[in-house]
DNA sequence: CCTACCCATCGGGATAACCGATCGATCCTG
DNA sequence: CAGGATCGATCGGTTATCCCGATGGGTAGG
């Protein structure tokens, strides 16, 4: 580890001073552009001198020249000047221009019906950018976000945290989905009742999606109808379709899925929900891809249901 | 004409905190490396962060850490840092390396016998270096010198200038030149009187040299042998071989010349001599190089000379 | 010779850099 | 769960230096 307690190393300023000088051939021209009275030009650059052990300028007659160390320091000072000088800037292009990582994470039962889309646009916008995708159970995601292995993670609130807070972007309907061939009247809609004429095919409970619905089911008196207890959520479909039960799944699940064998429909009234929405760890500021990230989660969520 | 009138710019010793906290992942640690108190590397970042305009530290818990914006920052700032505190160090590699220009002039009575080796030598050491060389008479060279057209002339002392200097670094004797088939006895050296029977071939008094010896013959009554006047030493040379006469050369002339159908000697007794010297602008400092040739050109002066 | 100009120096006032001490919060430990 | 330890932020006060206007010395130009 390096012993960086040296109190003899440049200053910007007086760098910036000597370039200047250099320059245009004269502290008191030099002092104009820099906006400095001309003792204060002349003050540095002898401070300068001084740090580095030698004369940069030559004082002829009623003009400074440069020395041949100085000639040699001009384009070393004039690159460190702009280093310096630049840093902000390149920060703020690498961020417009997308550069940086940004690590989500997100539940298995959204993880491949909002990431997709959502990642997609980002790339497009930031083709730069480093993306790190993490798919667990809502509190793996909760203890990431605390560590800040990840720095924003898609899930439903609400979640039990104390240095989590969340943003809910909206809410979709969990719809009925049943075998195409029970014969069930789906034109008009089912109700609670018809619902308790079937075996239940429910989506394990560490799922925050399955203790949703597991609790929605329970205090509607649907609670003890499981016939299967299924891992994720392409099982649970699976097993609808070979007719063992009737189950309840996310909308953003059924979008883009094919309906054979299957048919959906909503509860007439009551029907249960989940929020969507992001978790954040509190106190830490956001990079703006997960600004951009949320904004387009944000959108995706919103997009209206198209229906086949 | 930019105006760099920006008072919201970084300080390198900003930048230094900001990367010595990010590489060690601890105010209290940083500060331990920078050899400051914490409370100072503490306001010295929260400054930076003005500077910019965003976070580079999230304050979590009892430590910090970098923010992505921060993460984009560290490695230009570490360049930047680093751009700094080697331009001395670049500077004195530089010099060492024998970079940069040196611009030397010299007259002609020396310029052929002196400067080769001593360039080939400077050459040899430093590679890297450029070197422009004038040759004029003494005058045009006190007036390069004034305004720094050339840093270093080689000529004879002393000269009449108000704000050049002279360094005397050796005198050389002035060789009487005769055909060779004159029939002189040269084995016992020749004197004043002996030299009185010939006709003298003079150099131009233009050059010093010629003014020199011109100086040295008046005072000895030698002053209307002249029966040329040439403008160059090779010349001369060639004008005593004709048999037209017999001159005052320096010994520098004659030392790497083919002696045929001349002979040298020295005086007997009150040989004339020329100083051999550097002129330097007074109040100017002197780069490595003029040093070194400086340096170089003494160790030519003072070579024994290996007489044919 | 005299004026005008430029850089260096001087003296003082404003700014910041820097410090020790302390606070609040957090993490570790018994 | 209480206590100690540790860390960063904050608070005053001291010092350094940054910055300025005024002045002096020396040079170039009239």
């Amino acid at each position: 580890m390096p012993d960086d307690r040296r109190d003899d190393r440049p200053e910007a300023r007086h760098l910036r001073c000597f370039v200047a000088v250099a320059e245009v051939g004269s502290v008191r021209r030099a002092a104009l552009r820099l906006g400095l009275a001309q003792p204060t030009v002349t003050e540095h650059v002898r401070k300068l001198e001084s740090l580095l052990g030698f004369r940069v300028f030559d004082r002829v007659g009623r003009s400074v020249v440069l020395t041949e160390q100085g000639r040699l320091l001009l384009p070393r000072a004039r690159q460190a000047v702009r280093a310096v000088d630049d840093v902000a800037q390149g920060v703020a292009d690498a961020v417009d221009a997308g550069q940086g990582r940004l690590t989500v994470g997100a539940i298995p039962t959204m993880s491949p019906y909002l990431l997709p889309p959502v990642l997609a646009k980002l790339r497009a916008e930031f083709p730069e950018c480093e993306l790190v995708v993490t798919e667990d159970l809502t509190e793996s995601l909760l203890d990431r976000l605390d560590e800040h292995t990840i720095e924003v993670a898609l899930l439903s609130p609400p979640v039990q945290h104390p240095r989590i807070e969340t943003e809910t972007l909206g809410h979709e309907d969990l719809l009925v989905v049943a075998p195409a061939d029970r014969g069930m009247d789906l034109s008009t809609g089912i109700t609670l009742r018809d619902l308790r004429r079937y075996p239940r095919i429910s989506l394990s409970a560490m799922h925050c999606l399955g203790a949703q619905v597991e609790s929605f089911c329970a205090r509607r008196d649907l609670g003890q109808q499981t016939s299967c207890d299924a891992a994720q959520l392409e099982t649970v479909f699976e097993l609808v379709r070979l007719g063992l039960g009737v189950s309840l799944v996310p909308a953003m699940a059924v979008r883009n899925r094919s309906p054979k064998g299957l048919c959906y429909t909503r509860l007439k009234r009551d029907a249960p929900r989940r929020a969507l929405g992001l978790g954040f760890r509190a106190g830490r500021s956001r990079s703006a891809l997960a600004d951009r990230f949320a904004a387009l989660v944000q959108l995706e969520v919103a997009r209206p249901a198209k229906r086949r």
